[in-house]
DNA sequence: CACTATACGGAACGAGGATTCCGGATGACA
DNA sequence: TGTCATCCGGAATCCTCGTTCCGTATAGTG
């Protein structure tokens, strides 16, 4: 399901034209083979390991991406396009504000997990590709939504902002892609988490909710460093 | 507080014989940079930043430390060293349950967050130096303890095992860490975890406790296929 | 079927980083 | 203080991995 018939961002060089065949198919199993073993590895899955997994020579993987970086991208690209897809149908979805908040931090936990490069960049470890920038704003608008709705129901507690929210879910599934990935470790996860966040139980929480523009200070910083 | 003063595992080649006195400041120098550095970057840290940071060449690192495998498993024992000594004292002391617990799953969450190296191998990502198994053992026994105790006395859910509880603070730990590492906003997410782990707010989860044995059986799958 | 633009595989190359080596410096001890 | 075993710094070496190159193969087309 995850080729990419539809639409392809960059090409090496040259402008455009339609790829042959063969290239477009070649070209998709690079990018799932890809998507599988960063996940497995993070960025150290290495372009050999990649080509071989996709069946083609390394050279036909560096033709479709000319860095290991712009595969990077592509793949998170991708993945960001899937959550916001999920996101909106949250949000168009006529459930109820819980069902329909638990049922996404459900589905980001997985996208996260399936790829654990996702969790690390929403923690803002890596750089986002520019291609994404948008994609980022949009789910954080509808985090942001589907968050208020629920609390506005009354179902999640108040002192938690868009931003923990993204981040918590990140750790649960970071830390299950980790331990090999099991779907059913990870939904008992979310679902604790899900206990936490709710209103019944809440104790005071030290310190202050963290805000997106906080996150985007981290990376700034990090970035400026190196 | 990182020095070696009192044994050393390990060294280059010949049996033992006490180190001259600039040596052992050389190699407890090197410790602590590294402990910082990794901590820092993971082990993407290079072994020319951890010299330089140390203030000694990259000869004096590879002499104390045959391999920088070497030195990222001292490292990693030391940290478990430490944890192992909040854990007893939290054994050891007389608080309730309760705030033996919780105290320690903030410290376990600090100990993992300053190195990140820590949470992901809790997590079963990295192999463990064998000098560090039975620290590890220790570390289990009294997490089984302390939630055990705090699950008698009723203020800790009971569909949570041991395993479980290491994982989920792991996973708070590894994202803050990536995230800055800001220890404020590690206490609030350690808190919220705590909420959810209340049998107050107890939801029905879903799938049935990690234990150690799965972590065990994962750790071996991933290092019988490399 | 023949022809050509594309794409392919994989060897060759280069950069970055871990490890090794060795002449010079230094702590230990008489 | 003199001697020597030990240790130090950092250049040299080796290895891994991303990227490039090129001869060969093949999809697309008339």
């Amino acid at each position: 399901m995850t080729t990419t018939s539809t639409k392809n961002p960059e090409r090496a060089t040259s402008p455009d034209k339609p790829l042959r065949a063969d290239a477009q198919r070649n070209r998709a199993r690079v990018l799932d083979a890809a998507e599988e073993l960063f996940a497995q590895a993070g960025n150290g899955a290495t372009i050999e390991d990649i080509a071989k997994r996709a069946g083609v020579g390394v050279g036909t993987v560096c033709r479709h991406f000319p860095t290991k970086q712009a595969l990077l991208d592509e793949v998170l690209t991708q993945s960001f396009r899937e959550l916001v897809a999920d996101a909106d149908a949250a949000l168009a979805s006529d459930d109820e504000p819980a069902v329909a908040f638990e049922r996404f931090v459900h589905q980001l936990a997985g996208h996260q997990a399936r790829r654990r490069m996702l969790a690390e960049q929403m923690a803002t470890e890596l750089e986002l590709p520019p291609q994404a920038l948008e994609l980022r704003d949009a789910m954080r608008a509808a985090i942001t939504e589907l968050l208020g709705r629920a609390q506005a129901a009354g179902v999640i507690r108040d002192d938690i902002s868009p931003a923990d929210t993204a981040m918590l879910f990140a750790g649960i599934a970071l830390i299950t892609a980790v331990a090999g990935g099991d779907p059913a470790v990870r939904d008992r996860y979310v679902a604790v988490m899900l206990d936490g966040l709710r209103p019944a139980a809440a104790t005071p929480l030290p310190g202050r909710p963290m805000q997106y523009r906080d996150v985007d200070k981290i990376l700034q910083r990090r970035s400026g460093k190196g």
